[in-house]
DNA sequence: AGGTCAACCTGAGCGC
DNA sequence: TGCGCTCAGGTTGACC
């Protein structure tokens, strides 16, 4: 149930048990996920090295030694477990690691990697995707090429969103989703995010001052950047129990919360629920306006 | 062109 | 226990 900070949990959990590290078989257990998984996949995987794990929006990037690049997004449902006694690059690690749990159904995808070390791609809802393409030419893929600048990059500014917003009849809340605009938001933290600027989801994005623009571009740093740190300290348990990558207590001040009281100080608020294009948004209609 | 909404799937939780 | 209903953190593409 991946946004932002969870993809870049999970990468960061991938990062010592895969760079360096060689495939050494790929199972595919179906021919698709959300789309049909790229031809030839297990082939193309064996016997190719890790390279780098990189990030962009909720997307992770696989850059492999055979000048491919593996694209994955996690979806909705979408989980990486770690299993097995993972040694990589000189480092030993394996008393985090379980050993191989029992295949589970939705295991779609599995990467067995040279240090023994089992990486298996989880997916009730596939709702998640996997794509190759070569390396070079990753920036150019369909999924890639038309994603708003990462929110912790300099590219997000309130310039940037000061002329995005101008003279749209969009409700800020649907603005902050489309990964157009911005790569990386998702429900959840747009509803924090919100709240903490004390902007109501409902207002049209032409409506905002330049103040409450410019509010905006460091919250919505803080709210993602939190999120990270938490799951980062959360991952070193998830290791030690079943090595499973991204999912963590966080605790939201708005998001599932419908009918208690506001956060904000002072404010007597009660948290209301409504949908906006067919997603929950939660808010204080006191404080948020 | 810009905005809204159904659709893709399975599972969890709840009321009866 | 079980059935039926609603909802779920994402994204595309069809439609107004």
């Amino acid at each position: 149930m991946p946004e932002l900070p969870e993809v870049e949990t999970v990468r960061c959990g991938l990062v010592p048990v895969m760079e360096g590290a060689l495939i050494l078989r790929a199972e595919v257990n179906r021919p698709d996920l959300r789309w049909p998984l790229p031809d030839r996949m297990a082939e193309r995987l064996t016997g190719a090295t890790v390279v780098t794990l990189r990030r962009r929006s909720k997307y992770i990037l696989v850059d492999l030694s055979s000048d491919e690049t593996l694209l994955i997004h996690l979806g909705m449902s979408g989980r990486m477990l770690i299993s097995g006694p993972a040694v990589t690059s000189g480092k030993v690690l394996g008393q985090f690691y379980h050993d191989h749990p029992a295949p589970q159904k939705h295991d779609h995808i599995i990467l067995i990697m040279d240090s023994g070390a089992r990486i298996t791609f989880n997916d009730a809802r596939r709702f998640g995707m996997m794509d190759l393409m070569p390396t070079h030419a990753a920036d150019q893929h369909k999924l890639l090429s038309g994603l708003g600048p990462e929110p912790l990059g300099n590219g997000l500014n309130a310039a940037y969103l000061a002329l995005r917003f101008a003279g749209r009849a969009t409700p800020i809340k649907s603005a902050l989703l489309d990964q157009h605009l911005i790569a990386g938001l998702g429900n959840i933290y747009v509803c924090e995010v919100l709240h903490r600027a004390h902007i109501a989801p409902t207002r049209l994005t032409g409506s905002l001052t330049q103040t409450e623009i410019a509010r905006l571009v460091p919250l919505i740093r803080d709210v993602l950047t939190e999120a990270i740190a938490a799951g980062g300290s959360s991952l070193r348990d998830y290791r030690q129990t079943d090595g499973e990558l991204g999912y963590f207590q966080h605790r939201f001040r708005v998001y599932d919360r419908e009918g208690e009281p506001c956060p904000t100080p002072r404010c007597k608020g009660t948290i209301t629920r409504i949908t906006q294009s067919a997603r929950s948004s939660y808010f204080c209609p006191i404080c948020q306006l």
